[in-house]
RNA sequence: GGAAUCUUAGCUCAGCUGGGAGAGCAUCUGCCUUACAAGCAGAGGGUCAUAGGUUCGAGCCCUAUAGGUUCCACCA
C-alpha cells in the first residue's frame, strides 16, 4: 500500500503516531534471549520533579541512537528506564505547594507530609517520562522504575546493612557542610565555592597575666570567635613561640583560651596567629582534634547565634558579625579591616552560604571502595570517553574524604537504625526490632534522617535489574555497557555508581562512560531558569520536530565538550530531514511507474550503479565502524554528506535520464539501485532520525514493518567495485571542471555545448563514453565527444584540465575571454604552487631517504601530472592571448 | 594553589595516529532545470593565538607566553 508523500516534510502528527506504532508493537521491550547477545543502557533517572531540558535531550538522543543502532545490529538491547526521587528538591517543591495552600510541613508531621509527597509524585512525576518520549526515546517502558519504588528501597536497605557490617558506614561527629535554610547537612560534591568579595578584620586578643599584649588574629567570619577554643601559631614561627602555652582572653566572652602551636599555621599569611573554632570549621576542627579542644556550636540550625552567644544570642549570623565589629571597635580591639576575596561554600541547590557544623551524621568510609574504583580504572575495566576524563575521576577518587550520607529531610530513604528509648544502642536492620537486643526494652526510635539521594543512585544499575534477588534479568543484562552522562555528574553519580557496583555485585557497573558536555546558549551561557535563557526542546520539537533537534544535537561538536544552541542550527537540521524526505519522494515516484526486480545481477549495473552502491558499502563501514567508537558525530556527518552529495547531487542527477527514457535497458538497474541504497542510507539514518526515516521506510518497503527491526546494512565484500567507484569519481571531476569553465564565463546553463573529451588512455576513454549521458543531464553538455586526440577540435576551444584528460569546449560556444583568461591565470598560479612543493619535496634528499616508497612514488606521479597541466594551461594562454 | 580544555573563515565549530586548510550559517553571483527555493550551480573570505624547538615536512608533537572557559582545593 504505497501512500502519496507530501511535498514537504512536516513532523507534525507523524511523530506521534509512529511512536505509538513502535510502542504498540512493544519493540522497545527486551527480554532474556539466550540466543542474543545483550546490550545494555541505564537511562540516567530524571528527576521526578524534571521538566525536560536540553541536558536531557542531548543525553537521551545518545543514549537512544546506541540502543537503536545495537537492536539494528541483532543485540537484545534493553534501555532501562526510570526516575529519581531527587531528595531535597522534591521535598522543596512539595513544601511550597503545601504552603500555597496555607499549610507548615512541621505542623502535619512527617507520615502527612509524605503522603502529600507521593500524591505530588503521582500527580506530576510522569511527566519528564512523557517528554522524554517526544524526543523518540525507544527506552523500555515496561521496565520504568523509580528510586523510592519497592524493589530499589530494598536494594538501598540490603547495602545499607551490608556496608554497616563491613563497617564502612558509621555515625560520627564530624564537620559538615550545613545548610541554614535547608536544615540539612550536605555533602561535600553538592559544596559549590564561588569567589565573593569579604573583610579580613584584624582583632587583638589580650594576653593573659601581661598587660598591653596581645596577639593580632585575622578572620573573614568574626562571629565564630564566640566558639574560639585556642589561637593557633606555627610552631616554628620565632615572632610567638614565647607565647605557646600561653594563655588569651577571648573578648566578648569571660573565656580564656591557650595558644597552641600547629604545623597547619601559614606563617606567611596574615598575622600568622589563626584563631580556632573547632565547632565551625573543618581545618580548626582538625586542629582541636589533636590539641583535644573543646568544640563550641555557637549558632542554631537556622544559623541564628544560640544561647551561648550572650548578648548576641538570636542574631542571624550577620548580624551578630556586625554587631560584634561594632563591639571590639568599642573595646579597642579591632585593628584594621582589610578588603579581601575568598572562596564562600554555598549549598548547589539554594545557593545558601555553607555554615560547616559539627554534627551527628552518618558517613560511608571511602578510602578501601575508593581504591577498587581506582584500579578498575587502571585495570581498564572502565573506560571513559573521551579519555581525558580519566584524570578527573582519579583526582577525585585520590582525595575523597568520607561520604556524609545523612540528610534532614523527610522525603528519601529512611535510614534503617533504631535507638534504644532506654539505654541508647543503636540498631541497624531491615525492620524495627521488637526489642532492645541489649537492655530489652520495647522502646525503639527510627533514625530521623534520611538518605542522600546519591546513595539510591549509585545502585540504580543493578537495583533496576532486580538486585539483590538473583533475577534472570541481572544476570543476562548486567554489568552494562555503556553510561552516557554529562561531565557535571561524574562526581556526584559514576564514582558512586562505580564502587557502589564492585562493592555490592563485584563487577564495575558498565565497561564504558560515555561523557557529553553542557548545552549552552547562543551566548555560551550555562541555560539556567534564573537566566531565562533556557531553550525548551518541547518547543524545538513542535516547531521543526523530534528527528532535526536530535540531529542538531549530534553534530558540530567534540565529544565531551559544552556546545552553543543555535536556532539556526535546527533549521538546517530539518531542511536535511527534508533534502532525504524529497528525494525519497522522488525515488518512489519513478518506483511506481515501474516492476522493480528483488533481486538484482549485479553485473547488469551501469558504473553509475556500481560507483554509489560501493560507495555506500564504504559509507555503512565507516559508520559502523565509528559508532562502535562511540564516535556518534562523525558517523552522522558521514552519512549527511553521503546522502546530500554523493546520492543526492550526484547520483540521482545522473540516473535521471535513464529514468525519463522508457527504452533504457539500464533502467531496472537504476531503480533497484536507488530503492537498494536510499533503503540502506534510511537504515544507517535511523538511530539519529527515527521518525522521518521510518515513515519512509515503511512507505518503500510496504512489505516490512518497520524499519526498527530492520538488520542494520553489513559490509558485503560483492557490492564493492574499485574500479567503477574510480570511473565515476573521473566523470565527477570532469562535470565539476567543465561547469568551472563554463560559470567562469557566466554562460547560461541553458546554453548547452558541445563537449570534447580527449584522453591517451583508453580506459578513460571508455569511461566517459559511458558517462557522456552524465554531462548532458546535468545540463552543462549537449554533446559529448570521446577521442584520443585533439583533430577536429577548434583551435580556440576553451580547455578544461582533468588529470586524466582534458576536456575541450568550442569557444564559439561560449563567451567573456577576459574571465577566461583570468581564470586561467588562477590555475597557472595555483599549478606553480603545487609544482614548486613537489619540486621541494622531490629534490630533498631527506625526504628521498626518510620518507615510504609509496609517498615518494606518489608525489612523483602528481609532479608528472601537474607538469602535463601546466603545459596545457600555458599554451591556452598563448591562445587567447 | 592544582588540573582539564580551548584559541582555525564574519559567526559557531570539525580536523583521527604529523604529508595537498574543512563544514554549517552568514555574504556575493547566476538559476522557480518536471524530488526538494527548507532547493541547485558557483564565488569570495584563514601567517590555524604568539615565540621558540623537534622533523625532510607541524593546525596536529615538545617548551614557554598571552587570553578565554570549566572543574577541583581548608589558606584563616
Amino acid at each position: 500500500m504505497s501512500k502519496e508523500l507530501a511535498k514537504t516534510y512536516d513532523p507534525k502528527g507523524l511523530e506521534e503516531r509512529l511512536y505509538q506504532k513502535w510502542l504498540d508493537k512493544g519493540y522497545f521491550h527486551a527480554q532474556v534471549n539466550r540466543d542474543k547477545k545483550p546490550f545494555t543502557i541505564v537511562m540516567p533517572p530524571p528527576n521526578v520533579t524534571g521538566q525536560l531540558h536540553m541536558g536531557h535531550a542531548l543525553d537521551n538522543t545518545m543514549q537512544d541512537i546506541l540502543i537503536r543502532f545495537k537492536r539494528m545490529q541483532g543485540y537484545e538491547a534493553l534501555w532501562q528506564p526510570g526516575t529519581d526521587h531527587a531528595a531535597i528538591a522534591t521535598e522543596v517543591k512539595v513544601i511550597e505547594k503545601l504552603k500555597e495552600q496555607g499549610i507548615d510541613k512541621n505542623e502535619i508531621g512527617r507520615e502527612e507530609f509524605l503522603k502529600h509527597a507521593w500524591k505530588w509524585k503521582e500527580e506530576y512525576g510522569g511527566k519528564i517520562v512523557n517528554q522524554l518520549q517526544k524526543l523518540g526515546s525507544s527506552a523500555d517502558w515496561e521496565r520504568e522504575r523509580f528510586t523510592m519504588d519497592e524493589g530499589c528501597s530494598k536494594a538501598v536497605t540490603e547495602v545499607f546493612l551490608k556496608l554497616y557490617e563491613k563497617g564502612y558506614i558509621y555515625k560520627g561527629s564530624r564537620i559538615v557542610n550545613w545548610c541554614p535554610v535547608c536544615k540539612t547537612s550536605i555533602s561535600d560534591a553538592e559544596v559549590e565555592h564561588e569567589e565573593q568579595a569579604g573583610h579580613f578584620w584584624h582583632i587583638k586578643y589580650p594576653v593573659v597575666g601581661s598587660d598591653n599584649e596581645f596577639v593580632e588574629i585575622a578572620t573573614t567570619r568574626p562571629e565564630t570567635m564566640l566558639g574560639d577554643t585556642a589561637v593557633a601559631v606555627n610552631p616554628k614561627d620565632e615572632r610567638y613561640t614565647h607565647l605557646v602555652g600561653k594563655m588569651l582572653k577571648l573578648p566578648l566572652t569571660d573565656r580564656e583560651i591557650p595558644v597552641v602551636a600547629d604545623p597547619y599555621v601559614d606563617m606567611e599569611f596574615g598575622t600568622g596567629c589563626v584563631k580556632i573554632t573547632p565547632a565551625h570549621d573543618p581545618n580548626d576542627f582538625e586542629v582541636g582534634k589533636r590539641h583535644n579542644l573543646p568544640e563550641i556550636n555557637i549558632m542554631n540550625d537556622d544559623a541564628t547565634m544560640n544561647e551561648k552567644c550572650g548578648k548576641y544570642t538570636g542574631m542571624d549570623r550577620y548580624e551578630a558579625r556586625k554587631a560584634m565589629v561594632e563591639d571590639l571597635k568599642e573595646l579597642g580591639l579591632l585593628v584594621k579591616v582589610e578588603d579581601h576575596s575568598h572562596n564562600v561554600g554555598t549549598h548547589d541547590r539554594c545557593k545558601t552560604t555553607v555554615e560547616p557544623m559539627v554534627k551527628q551524621q552518618w558517613f560511608v568510609k571511602m578510602d578501601e571502595m575508593a581504591k577498587a574504583a581506582i584500579k578498575a580504572l587502571e585495570d581498564g575495566e572502565l573506560e571513559f570517553v573521551p579519555e581525558r576524563f580519566d584524570k578527573t575521576y582519579l583526582h577525585w577518587l585520590e582525595n575523597i574524604r568520607d561520604w556524609c550520607i545523612s540528610r534532614q529531610l523527610w522525603w528519601g530513604h529512611r535510614i534503617p537504625a533504631y535507638y534504644c528509648d532506654e539505654c541508647g544502642e543503636i540498631v541497624v536492620a531491615a525492620e524495627m526490632p521488637e526489642k532492645c537486643p541489649k537492655c530489652g526494652c520495647t522502646h525503639l526510635t527510627q533514625d530521623p534522617d534520611t538518605l542522600d539521594t546519591w546513595f539510591s543512585s549509585a545502585l540504580w544499575p543493578f537495583s533496576t535489574l532486580g538486585w539483590p534477588e538473583k533475577t534472570e534479568e541481572l544476570e543476562y543484562f548486567y554489568p552494562t555497557d555503556v553510561l552516557v552522562t554529562g561531565y557535571d555528574i561524574i562526581f556526584f553519580w559514576v564514582i558512586r555508581m562505580v564502587f557502589s557496583g564492585i562493592e555490592q555485585t563485584g563487577q564495575v557497573p558498565f565497561r564504558h562512560v560515555l561523557i557529553h558536555g553542557l548545552v549552552r546558549d547562543s551566548q555560551g551561557r550555562k541555560m539556567s531558569k534564573s537566566l531565562g535563557n533556557g531553550i525548551d526542546p518541547l518547543e524545538v520539537i513542535d516547531k521543526y520536530g523530534a528527528d532535526a533537534l536530535r540531529l542538531t544535537l549530534m553534530t558540530g561538536n567534540a565529544p565531551g565538550n559544552d556546545m552553543r544552541f543555535y536556532w539556526e542550527r535546527v533549521e538546517a537540521s530539518r531542511n536535511f530531514a527534508n533534502k532525504v524526505w524529497n528525494a525519497s519522494r522522488f525515488i518512489m515516484m519513478n518506483l511506481e511507474k515501474a516492476q522493480v526486480p528483488e533481486e538484482m545481477d549485479l553485473s547488469a549495473l551501469t558504473d553509475a550503479d556500481k560507483w554509489i552502491l560501493s560507495k555506500f558499502n564504504t559509507v555503512a563501514k565507516d559508520v559502523t565502524d565509528n559508532m562502535e567508537k562511540f564516535e556518534l558525530g562523525i558517523a552522522v556527518q558521514k552519512i549527511y554528506d553521503f546522502i546530500w552529495e554523493e546520492f543526492c547531487d550526484w547520483y540521482i542527477e545522473m540516473v535521471k535520464p535513464r529514468l525519463y527514457s522508457d527504452a533504457d535497458s539500464t533502467k531496472a538497474a537504476a531503480l533497484w539501485t536507488l530503492k537498494t541504497v536510499l533503503g540502506g542510507a534510511l537504515k544507517l539514518l535511523h538511530p539519529y532520525m527515527p521518525f522521518v526515516t521510518e515513515e519512509i521506510y515503511c512507505t518503500l518497503n510496504p512489505d516490512e514493518e518497520s524499519i526498527m527491526i530492520s538488520s542494520w546494512p553489513e559490509y558485503r565484500s560483492d557490492w564493492a567495485f574499485t574500479g567503477e567507484e574510480a570511473a565515476v569519481e573521473i566523470i565527477k571531476e570532469a562535470v565539476r571542471a567543465i561547469r568551472t569553465v563554463r560559470t567562469g564565463m557566466n554562460v547560461p546553463p541553458s546554453r548547452k555545448a558541445s563537449v570534447y573529451v580527449v584522453s591517451e588512455d583508453p580506459a578513460v576513454r571508455e569511461t566517459f563514453e559511458k558517462g557522456a549521458l552524465f554531462f548532458a543531464s546535468l545540463g552543462y553538455a549537449s554533446e559529448v565527444n570521446v577521442q584520443a586526440d585533439r583533430t577536429g577540435i577548434a583551435d580556440d576551444a576553451v580547455s578544461a584540465v582533468i588529470p586524466q584528460a582534458v576536456i575541450y569546449i568550442p569557444f564559439a560556444e561560449l563567451v567573456d575571454i577576459d574571465k577566461e583568461i583570468e581564470r586561467l591565470k588562477k590555475e597557472e598560479q595555483r599549478l606553480t604552487k603545487e609544482l614548486a612543493r613537489v619540486n621541494g619535496m622531490l629534490g630533498n634528499e631527506k625526504f628521498i631517504s626518510k620518507a615510504p616508497q609509496a609517498k615518494i612514488d606518489e608525489e612523483k606521479a602528481k609532479l608528472e601530472k601537474y607538469t602535463q597541466m601546466m603545459e596545457q594551461v600555458k599554451q591556452r594562454l598563448e591562445q587567447l592571448a
